[in-house]
DNA sequence: AACGTTTGCACAAACGTTTGCGGTTGATAA
DNA sequence: TTATCAACCGCAAACGTTTGTGCAAACGTT
């Protein structure tokens, strides 16, 4: 069975396929009868436009690619949910892929997204990535390129982030603050962006407090059940009274291993991390969390592409846009 | 800054637009020499085919388009990356589509499937949908249709399910095995098919165990929050000494309310639930579940999809897949 | 030497749209 | 009556590929 084009209906209409095309969109050189008419058979044969000939013809796919290392539980669901929430408005589509952390692989996810016409791209870095060749193409087939939360040092293309070091020193301050001195840091993957900012605010906030003879150990995790083997380990030697995790994969881990442990929350050791918010609310205690908002992000990320294919302003120095954060304190840590 | 296209290529090298796609793709017709002078040419001019001329010209867009309730933080994450698992090693893209659980968006989503030429279609149904008829436009274009988990019955889909009837009674079983004689079970939306069946299954073993006097309740919850707070509400009247939560986004809301009253799991109350095995390894006590595996249901998708893909076979009568699951006892049952 | 076969490439149509331009009406103005 | 001008519609090119067919030259066979 094959689908009705607009030749289709020019035949029956017995008017030229240009004349149907414009028809259908309203076009004034077409006499209102005739539109109606060609409305109406449109509907009735069922008429949907093939937008691969739509594409091909205006040189452009109103698809917006997004290419993130893993569609793992933990905050990259908000991000999607954020983009669609927006996109979904527009008339643009979303193409996903996931990276899968392997560089080759998200430089083929953004070839796939080139050969596919994507108009604009959104990309969360994976964990190896060290450089932006691959997004250079794009940037010089005009295709706007922004990155999200995983980002490098650049001047080629707009970012949306969080302050991580900030946040990191907003959270450590609190549980310095409430009386710990001897702080665990557990961070992701040590190449990224995002793990070596925030383990600088850390470093650096530890730093500033000299003063108070803080003790602090920083470890490197891959994921929840990482972090989970790393604080099974660690507690017992270094005993520290306050842990700080960089991310909700981490969090997840942390606590659990801490009550398998019997050590009490916030009373032996406080927690806190930085969260897309839900899962500290499951958990027992509830862990108080620098909000890092991930819906937020993505529907910023997609008001801002979209803005920048409306504007088509391709040619400006870079931008980076810092999203707000908030402390959440809840009985993870004293008060 | 323009792409390069096969034209470009041909100019340069003095030959025709056809024998450039035939050199490219190695045609025998094309002299070995030819060949590899435009490989390197197409390597040094950076070419890239331009898919959407492709899929104009073919017919067929090598997409295969996942439209899902919503990207929440269960499951989901899981079946995607089981799909991209797949679909990464094969040829074929991915277009996700979400319906935010409404079927105006699923219908408008099979739509946009549609006019982008995706080749198949895999489609979680959403709580509103009721019946079929947006999905027989793709079938009677030939675009093979998968259902996944979240189904409706007909006679026109391939689906891949697990047994939800099953999965519930055997985890009801367990609950009752251990001595629980009082059993709450907290479902989804009822409108579901995926609801009614697991509901089907809870109410008939309820019935099938009549001898051993037992009291059962039911309650339909739309998020964790809900449950959270039914949890919450029905606890202190109707005291059940076990609990059945048919998906994760229950499991937790079960676990915390259940700890902030602070009822002994599973002394005073058993929980187990349907999950696909992340979130009760993190809770705490460690919850029992029947294994609905996600990531499995993906990859099985995938391999079926594009399995009918190539044999281009769709016309048989649909064929049901019936995922196997696996009971997991953890501490929130009794042994 | 005459024929058939292979080798190696070019031509052109087709996929379904959009869109600049040109052409035909009929009405209005000069 | 003729020039002017809308109003309305058709022609054809273009987007970048793929692919059936045609055709010349080179080769092999008697």
């Amino acid at each position: 069975m094959k689908r009705t084009t607009i030749k289709d209906i020019a035949t029956i209409a017995e008017v030229s396929i240009s004349t149907v095309s414009r028809a259908l969109k309203d076009h004034p050189d077409i006499s209102l009868a005739l539109r109606e008419k060609i409305h109406q058979l449109a509907i009735e044969l069922n008429y949907h436009p093939n937008m691969t000939a739509v594409q091909l013809r205006k040189q452009k796919s109103n698809i917006i690619g997004l290419i993130i290392p893993e569609a793992n539980m933990f905050f990259f669901p908000s991000v999607i949910k954020g983009i669609s929430a927006v996109i979904q408005k527009s008339n643009y589509k979303l193409l996903v892929l996931q990276s899968n952390d392997d560089i080759q692989q998200e430089i083929d996810n953004v070839r796939i997204c080139y050969e596919n016409g994507v108009d604009g791209l959104l990309i969360t870095l994976s964990n190896q990535t060290d450089k932006l060749d691959h997004l250079q193409e794009l940037k010089e087939a005009g295709i706007p390129v922004v990155l999200l939360d995983k980002v490098l040092d650049n001047n080629d293309f707009d970012e949306i982030i969080i302050n991580d070091s900030k946040a990191t020193q907003v959270c450590v301050e609190y549980l310095i603050k409430t009386g710990c001195r001897r702080i665990l840091g557990l961070f992701g993957n040590r190449t990224l962006m995002i793990t070596s900012k925030r383990l600088e605010g850390f470093n650096e906030l530890i730093e500033s407090q000299k003063g108070l003879d803080i003790a602090a150990e920083c470890h490197f995790v891959g994921n929840t059940f990482d972090a989970w083997s790393c604080v099974e380990q660690v507690y017992p030697t270094f005993k520290p009274d306050g842990i700080f995790a960089m991310s909700d994969e981490i969090i997840a881990g942390v606590i659990p291993a801490l009550k398998k442990m019997n050590v009490a929350i916030p009373g032996e050791c406080s927690v806190i991390g930085i969260s897309d918010g839900f899962l500290p609310k499951i958990l027992d205690p509830e862990v108080s969390f620098l909000h890092h908002d991930g819906l937020n992000l993505g529907k910023m990320a997609a008001h801002h592409i979209i803005q920048k294919l409306l504007m088509n302003d391709n040619t400006n120095p870079h931008i980076t846009l810092m999203l707000s954060t908030q402390l959440v304190i809840n009985d993870s840590t004293k008060k």
